[in-house]
DNA sequence: TAAGCCGAACTTTTT
DNA sequence: GTTCGGCTTA
């Protein structure tokens, strides 16, 4: 085992002896290549096998970067060793205990989209006007709920509020219903049923316990109330935490991310060990004290100052920009100017919507470059109707899929027929396909009705028969066909439904890939389906290698870059509107910091003094962590060719 | 039942 | 400026 790439304070975390290691990391200094280093370490030396270790993290991204990192250092891949997201090892979890987690063992995964769509025919049914409660304030608070692992029931209503809360829990209580009854669990009900599943059921949890004795976990500041019981539960009495995290760069809490979880854990288990890494590798002197400058306005922080041996390297830029467009022009330029490659060039920016001017700057001088989050591949809608319609293979009761595609494409059954047929389940206890059986086994339907609901259902069921035993790809491009979804997108204006087409197209080769890499999974539809639904997997492939990185701020973190440009540094936008409070407002600068620590050599702040929103323009006021940055770190930038536009 | 028109709401960040 | 949902009409 090779240690002599360490530093003397990684090298001390690696072979600390088995205690529960709390580990400060800051940017930059080497705490994946620690977190790694610690789990090859323990599989060398403390006769350790892969089947004990545990390994958490936030993103795929990171779990897949894990993994690679581990089967490089061992030379082999790690077999039985498990790494993954919080969401998706709960998973794996219920998958695997389907009866004791109380669930259909085809049980599907619900988006916050599909979730939404229940919660408005919840909020319908019970007759509460969405004006006083809208269908997302109610998603909001059952998320939040199952977050802090509570039930509809476990919830006392206090006498402020009341009438509110009230109506809350009610739809709380009738979507949980709806769910069990479907057979559907959404992201976070994936944690709390995991959790429930374990401290139900004694036998399984100490399988577990004595199973996963090692338990690591990246970017603890961003656990929340239901991960942090997961991971308690799982270690026991016996497990040994490898924890590291990083208080500077919580960027979750309004996910629910609780930091004080890291004093938590100091009091739930015994013997804790605190470390710290506070040497940068990254960026250059400059780049850091504008980190730390800016950082240290926060209060209540646990305290750590970056440092490197690096030289000072360039200033830090500002460019004043007049409009957003003129913002995008200048960043375009400065990359074309750029020797090196492009993909060590990211641009980030606080909100999705911001990406659209770089990307028509970026198209117009033909540079390449790759979105990352934004809208995905699988939440686009044609996608999302294709996988309907495979969910429904694999799980009938599947009644957000059933509403999806039971009219799409269009085949004569209005929100009339759907209606009974809602309704009817409901009454019944069962699901929306099961009342649609027995419906047309009543005259309830008019015979226009009744004829093209037993299409449909012969379609599904036909469908069923047909491809049971085609290999998946097949299976997709059939559902194409069969359908008709090739001509119902035919009908779109040109543009749209090529794109369309082409996404159907990709969703064939999505899985082949898929079955090519999982060839020896045993139940292939599902587990695509999970992977559609857990994965959501990037907004487009690039054609190009060599592309310019654009991503919010959110999605860079774990990520870094020779030049960064960090774009809407204006108040309203970044800090966000939403977030000006004093509470919310440290949680910007964090991200400010994450976004500044992302920088290797160069870094760019760039604001506008105007932006269109809402559709109009708006005055903008440069954001005041520009301010927070010494000046004496920054220089002026302009461009001869963005000059003084007639705004 | 389907299509088309009009007004409202919308833009925070992710699994 | 866009998208979504509700309402009206064919």
């Amino acid at each position: 085992m090779d240690i002599s790439t360490l530093n003397s304070a990684q090298r001390e975390a690696v072979t600390a002896p088995l205690e529960h290691i709390l580990l400060l990391a800051g940017a930059g200094s080497g705490k994946t290549k620690c977190l790694t280093h610690r789990i090859a370490w323990l599989l060398k030396t403390e006769q350790t096998y892969p089947h004990n270790i545990l390994a958490v993290t936030f993103t795929n991204k990171a779990a897949n970067e894990m993994r690679s990192r581990i089967d490089a250092l061992l030379k082999k891949p790690a077999k039985g060793l498990w790494a993954g997201t919080f969401h998706s090892i709960a998973h794996r979890l219920l998958r695997i205990h389907w009866k004791d987690a109380n669930l259909p063992q085809a049980f599907q995964i619900l988006d916050s989209q599909d979730q939404l769509r229940i919660l408005k025919q919840v909020v319908k049914s019970l007759n509460i006007d969405k004006e006083t409660l809208s269908p997302k304030r109610a998603q909001h608070f059952i998320n939040a709920c199952k977050d802090e692992a509570l039930r509809a029931k476990d919830i006392v209503i206090e006498v402020e509020e009341k009438f509110l809360k009230a109506k809350m829990l009610e739809i709380y209580s009738a979507y949980e219903e709806t769910c069990q009854r479907t057979g559907v669990v959404d992201f976070a009900e994936l944690l709390l049923r995991s959790y429930e599943l374990l401290r139900d059921h004694p036998p399984l949890l100490e399988y577990y316990q004595q199973r996963f004795r090692h338990i690591h976990v990246d970017e603890f500041q961003d656990t929340n109330t239901i991960q942090y019981k997961n991971l308690q539960l799982l270690a026991g009495k016996q497990g040994k935490m490898f924890v590291v995290f990083d208080d500077d760069q919580s960027i979750y809490a309004w996910r629910g991310a609780k930091l004080e979880n890291i004093q938590q854990i100091q009091q739930d288990f015994s013997e804790t060990r605190l470390m710290r890494l506070e040497q940068n590798y990254r960026s250059t002197g400059i780049i850091l004290e504008a980190a730390n400058a800016l950082i240290a306005n926060n209060k209540g922080r646990l305290g750590k100052k970056l440092w490197t041996q690096d030289k000072a390297g360039e200033p830090v830029n500002l460019y004043t920009a007049y409009s957003e467009i003129d913002e995008a022009q200048f960043v375009a330029e400065k990359i074309q100017a750029w020797q090196g490659k492009r993909v060590e060039i990211a641009i980030l920016y606080r909100t999705t919507a911001q990406s659209r001017q770089f990307e028509e700057a970026l198209l117009l001088k033909g540079m390449p470059y790759r979105i990352y989050g934004g809208q995905r591949f699988y939440e686009r809608l044609e996608i999302k109707n294709m996988l309907a319609y495979l969910r429904l293979l694999v799980h009938r009761d599947d009644d957000s899929a059933f509403e999806r595609v039971i009219n799409t494409p269009k085949r004569g059954i209005g929100n009339r027929t759907v209606d009974i047929l809602r309704s009817l389940a409901r009454q019944q206890g069962n699901s929306m396909w099961q009342a649609a059986c027995a419906v047309l086994e009543t005259k309830q339907l008019k015979a226009r009705a009744a004829n093209s609901l037993t299409t449909f259902l012969n379609l599904i069921e036909q469908l069923t028969a047909q491809l049971k035993d085609l290999p998946l790809h097949e299976k997709v491009e059939q559902i194409k066909i069969v359908t008709g979804f090739i001509a119902h997108y035919k009908k779109e204006s040109k543009q749209e439904a090529e794109k369309r087409l082409e996404n159907l197209e990709e969703l064939v080769t999505a899985a082949r890939q898929f079955e090519q890499l999982n060839k020896n999974k045993s139940n292939l539809l599902t587990a695509f389906l999970d992977h559609a639904a857990l994965e959501a997997g990037e907004r487009q492939s690039s054609q190009f290698d060599d592309c310019v990185q654009l991503m919010t701020l959110h999605a860079a973190k774990g990520l870094e870059f020779k030049v960064v440009f960090i774009c809407g540094l204006e108040e309203g936008l970044f800090p966000h509107q939403n977030s000006l409070d004093e509470s919310k407002l440290e949680e910007e600068r964090r991200l400010c910091y994450v976004g500044i620590t992302r920088a290797r050599q160069y870094l760019y702040l760039c604001h506008s003094k105007s932006r269109y929103r809402y559709g109009m323009r708006d005055r903008c006021i440069p954001s005041r962590f520009i301010q927070e940055v010494p000046l004496e770190l920054i220089q002026d930038v302009r461009l001869k060719s963005a000059m003084a536009p007639s705004l």
